[in-house]
DNA sequence: GATGAATGAGCGTTCATTCAT
DNA sequence: CATGAATGAACGCTCATTCAT
């Protein structure tokens, strides 16, 4: 196996990743990936067992990154709300700022791979690092956040962004700063327990 | 005769939906297409001029359904919320009691097609027809909905739905009827003016 | 079996002259030939066993036209300078009226149906009404014609001729009736026997 | 390195020539000349953009191969006539060594793609090499060669060549050395002008 | 007789993967 | 280690021919 590090595997990641998100899987064959890359095509398969493989691969660095991004300047500490608007807004800067990234992202959650992805982090018992489910099933317990399934929760706390962040990178609204920080605010209104109303929710 | 409502036309368009919402737009070749309609491959090109028309038909044909199950019991002289509530509750229930259908637009509206389409609904002039536009643009214009863009409003009332409804089909929540009523309410609340708080929005 | 002069039976022939004519013989698929003949494309197949003798018949159809207009004024009896005059002013004339039949024939000739009716026409025995072999073979009798196989005499007294009427037809040249007259003479400069140098030839 | 002179590609352009001369261009699918050059299909597509390239190509090939041999011994100086006759007897003789070259010409010449360099070489203002149009051109200024269009000169001094040799190929007739030249010289007779009458032309 | 909907073999072309160099 | 030429299965699509009506 070669070196996590080794720079001809970046090189591959990252001319598969301009190439997906910007035509989709199906407009990234191998041999484009490595001119873009500079390789030979068969070197591709020295790093990456197939496609698929490749594929996944670029998903975990994604994944990973986006949760670093997510971590940074979080405070486990500070209130739930708080906490809550800190990821929601920290997602959506970061996918601003890397479109690629989410285009990419959107694609392999619409895509086989995503499915599984997804029912490991749902269905899950294994503490995966998930900073949202730690959040909301806190939140829950805490009698602030609505009592519902967490799949439900997840809906209401992630959906919005993932619609939001596609219709800014694809032109049809231009996702400033404030304008990011109300988008988030609206999530967490959908998901905190309503105050004035006890038997709310 | 070439009818619309031919019957082979319709065991076609329904093969379609069928592989598509099962595994996706490309493991949809025309031959398995035809097979699973009982037709020769070479007969869908009677009925459709290319693979890309019978997947516009396709959609057309869904687009229009949800439509009219949408419209089935609207009361457009109805409170706001209430006809958001209405929308919303009706648009979950289709998706559940349709999975396939809605695997289908999942995958159509992540494609080419899919954002041309958006980009008239969300960016249009004309009066097409889309409900949800229509009140979301009057609840701002009463001051019940957040003064944020028409695209941010759009993102609040159906990502959530959208995320719950593939994770409904994929097993990962158990859509009760209770549960869609608190979903979609809780979509409204990420919606609304707050009353109590005139900062608030 | 038909009639010959069954009025569908000419409109298909017709219909399948123009297409072939206009775009070659693999433009002019059966739909499109019943489609232009008005007729059902199943009912060409009444007519004719498959698209093959539907070409043959046609070419058959065209011949017999040509060989009409040729004996039209031909004087068997005239100096045979004057009979190849007639025959080849005549034939390029023919061509230059009807360029959809030069087309076609030059199609015909130029694929393996082509090659069986000249090879019946070049060593068949039988004498099938073929002005020009009686012509030139009596001219190489007469010594009027250089003593040459039939097949080089062939090759003088039409190649020309057919490379003209084409050029015409594509416009680029323009076939006036008195450049007819002086290709034709050109052609018979090439074939008649020398005059003022016996060993010539 | 895909080298003009790669082994493989001579081999896909050796079978390719092979079953369009022996059979048309429509019976020379891609699948069945992979075979013949002992290839895989998409092996072709390597070499060749696709199958209109590689037929152009193999054009281009002949068109050179043609040339070369025309060049051959060819005295720029000599008189008029010499220089006619080598053309007319080295092409002949060409086309009755190689005669799959021929028929591949006879069919490419009677495609879309043979009109357009038709009219580039009849039309075109450009000194592209074509000895023939120098040759007359040449002959008619002098006088040597009869008033008449390029066109027509084109077609009295090639056209009896072009179907001599398809008989020949196709064993109508045995083109021997002497008979070679007197058709040749007979197309001679055909274009040069009269010398014992005025008048003539 | 006449029809045209239905067929499926066959087409040109793409691309994930292999392997000799 | 790295390469990229070679592969062939699979794709979307066409069209000569058949046959139930």
């Amino acid at each position: 196996m070669v070196a996590e590090s080794s720079e001809k595997r970046q090189k591959i990641l990252r001319a598969a990743l301009e190439l997906i998100a910007g035509h989709g899987f199906h407009d990234a064959p191998i041999a484009l990936i490595a001119e873009r890359a500079g390789v030979g095509a068969g070197t591709i398969y020295r790093y990456f067992e197939d496609k698929d493989v490749l594929i996944a691969e670029l998903f975990r660095q994604l994944h990973d990154k986006v949760y670093t991004w997510l971590m940074n300047g979080y405070g486990p500490d500070r209130p739930l709300e708080e906490r809550f608007l800190h990821l929601g807004t920290a997602l959506l800067r970061y996918f601003v700022a890397n479109p690629m990234d989410f285009r990419f992202l959107e694609q392999y959650f619409n895509s086989p791979y995503g499915v599984a992805f997804r029912r490991t982090k749902l269905l899950g018992t294994s503490d995966n690092g998930d900073l949202y489910r730690r959040l909301l099933e806190e939140g829950v317990a805490r009698k602030v956040v609505k009592d519902l399934p967490l799949v439900v929760l997840y809906a209401l706390a992630t959906g919005p962004l993932l619609v939001v962040a596609r219709d800014h990178i694809l032109g049809f609204v231009e996702l400033s700063e404030p304008l990011i920080a109300q988008t988030i605010q609206a999530c967490w209104d959908g998901i905190k327990r309503g105050v004035t109303n006890e038997n709310d929710q």
